[in-house]
DNA sequence: CTGAAAGCGCTTACAG
DNA sequence: CTGAAAGCGCTTACAG
């Protein structure tokens, strides 16, 4: 199959390669039967422009990187999908980017924005550290979804996150107003300020509030993935068998410790409440049904999508836009 | 933050852009001297190309497009990953393109290959149907993953698969040798040849070698998420009460429809067992783990990486492999 | 081992 | 409304 240039597509429709750009950018000024004529040598050609001579003289127009770290977590994946159905209307170029749960996004930032010269990045599911220090010195439109960017030295970053620590103080509240004292955490290692250890201090805010204390030694850090939450689970379990209730900081953490809790014989909720982070899917039709704090990924993604294209297009400075979260409390927790 | 050119590089060490193209395609023929002055200033202004005036040129080189239908299928989501692993060391690139459940994959494929001058693709949970004919016109290296194209018009088209027929057929056949007569299949609109007819056909044959015959009032068409399902499996059963087995097309179906035994009282494996199919990490975690035919993730990846770049490079003919399923007997079925 | 020059397929002032 | 020409940032024969 041949590939059509736009040289080809002029000559065979008599006109410059100039005209044919016109048209393939939908510029008004050119002549309606000119147009319809090129028009229809593109149709029949199925010409489609080359982006990467496109993308050289790319003076106009903005293009957004989309960076998510992990493949496979439920959660980021439907709020990917949700900011890309964002993204129609905007005009703006998107792409996506997956990287590895522990590749650096400031070198993939980097990669893109001379690869593909790029003007904007949203970073789904990252965490602000060390590393994502290194990106402010891009210097360029950015905002971090799900995570509060307003307390670190990231002087070109928006975000848009829910309270982390609003949430899981309520959920841990709701813990401990049900009786539970004997609370386990199951969580991951933390950076001061990201989305996690404000969890953290929302849980013990919570233990703070009725005049108790967290036991850390019911703290636990997994990988965030079944297998990760199950193992650490059997194992917590073998120590801290007096456990009542666990706060999960995901669902799919929240899920694995469910399923470990139902192997060792213990019942959820009527043994052992369980409390899930995120609000996916899977947690709705989880058998019992998760307990959770719900995100609101329309809201986030919509968001994400708006405070960028206004530091893009009207170069607003960045925000820290704090949505609404939901408690929703299922069958998980008694 | 400027971006570099490899014009300015090649002023800031004093030697040509011819040297410092060199230089940074790794090619040989450089003064030892001359490489290092060139990768420090580089590496100075964090130089990397521009892979629009590179992909410009590109005569090299393959450009492989992984092309995936939808963000959310899990077992998709892992195989992808799985592909993206087998592809690090091979001799291409790869660009991942994940389109819409109904978007048209000849028009993505034909997209990304005058965009971006793609020379090879790889279909993810595709169906090969009418749009698909279309597709064989691209005359170039492709395969497909997860359906058996053997049957088809697709000339240039190999693929890998599991035996979706023989694999159902002994599903079922569990089924039946239990005892269960009043099946359910739950599936999704099928065209002649895909997975999905394969697998029902799989049925059907199972029903024979047992000297009865299928039920086709059992046989339902259902959306592939939870909520599809499981709005399904309410519906059915409301009618077909009776109904002691279900066979799901997809773990994520039956585990929409177990949710949906359990909320009308029915049990699982107890009053109604349930077979789901590609082996999902959280169908091993669901309670009750989900008894289905795993399809062999790895291999699947690490075959459709070899049958294209066989394609690629040797220029072998198209090839149509089928790996080795696994059933896996767990809990949702009695 | 090194460099000048042509060209990849577009877009965009500029001129008409 | 239309076209000739320059140029985006690279790569690659070709010459030395």
């Amino acid at each position: 199959m041949k590939i059509y240039t736009i040289k080809d597509i002029a000559q065979k429709a008599g006109v410059s390669v100039t005209t044919v750009s016109r048209v393939l950018n939908h510029r008004p000024d050119v002549n309606k039967a000119t147009r319809e004529k090129v028009e229809k040598v593109m149709a029949e050609c199925h010409f489609v422009g080359n982006a990467n001579a496109r993308g050289l003289k790319q003076v106009d127009g903005d293009l957004v990187a989309i960076i998510i770290r992990g493949h496979q977590n439920p959660f980021l994946n439907a709020l990917t999908e949700a900011i890309l159905q964002r993204t129609k209307d905007i005009n703006a170029a998107f792409i996506t980017e997956y990287i590895d749960e522990k590749a650096d996004e400031f070198q993939t930032a980097l990669r893109l924005l001379h690869e593909k010269r790029v003007t904007g990045f949203i970073f789904v599911g990252s965490r602000p550290d060390e590393r994502t220090q290194a990106i402010s010195s891009l210097e360029m439109p950015m905002v971090f979804t799900t995570v509060n960017a307003a307390h670190t030295q990231l002087t070109h970053a928006a975000s848009v996150s829910i309270d982390d620590r609003a949430m899981a103080r309520e959920a841990a509240g709701i813990l401990l107003s049900r009786g539970h004292r004997k609370i386990a955490v199951f969580g991951a290692s933390r950076t001061d300020g990201d989305n996690l250890s404000q969890r953290y201090k929302g849980v013990k805010d919570a233990f703070h509030d009725a005049g108790l204390t967290f036991d850390e030694s019911r703290y636990v850090e997994t990988r965030f993935s079944l297998k990760g939450a199950y193992d650490c689970a059997r194992e917590f379990f073998a120590k801290k068998g007096d456990t009542t209730a666990v706060f999960a900081m995901s669902d799919t953490v929240a899920m694995g410790v469910i399923r470990a809790l139902q192997d060792i014989g213990k019942r959820v909720p009527d043994d052992v409440s369980v409390f899930g982070f995120d609000g996916t899917e899977t947690g709705k039709y989880f058998i019992p049904r998760l307990s959770t704090v719900e995100q609101p990924v329309a809201e986030l993604a919509e968001q994400s999508v708006l405070v960028l294209t206004d530091m893009l297009e009207h170069q607003a400075s960045p925000r820290h836009v704090v949505v609404e979260a939901t408690l929703r409390l299922r069958e998980s927790v008694k």
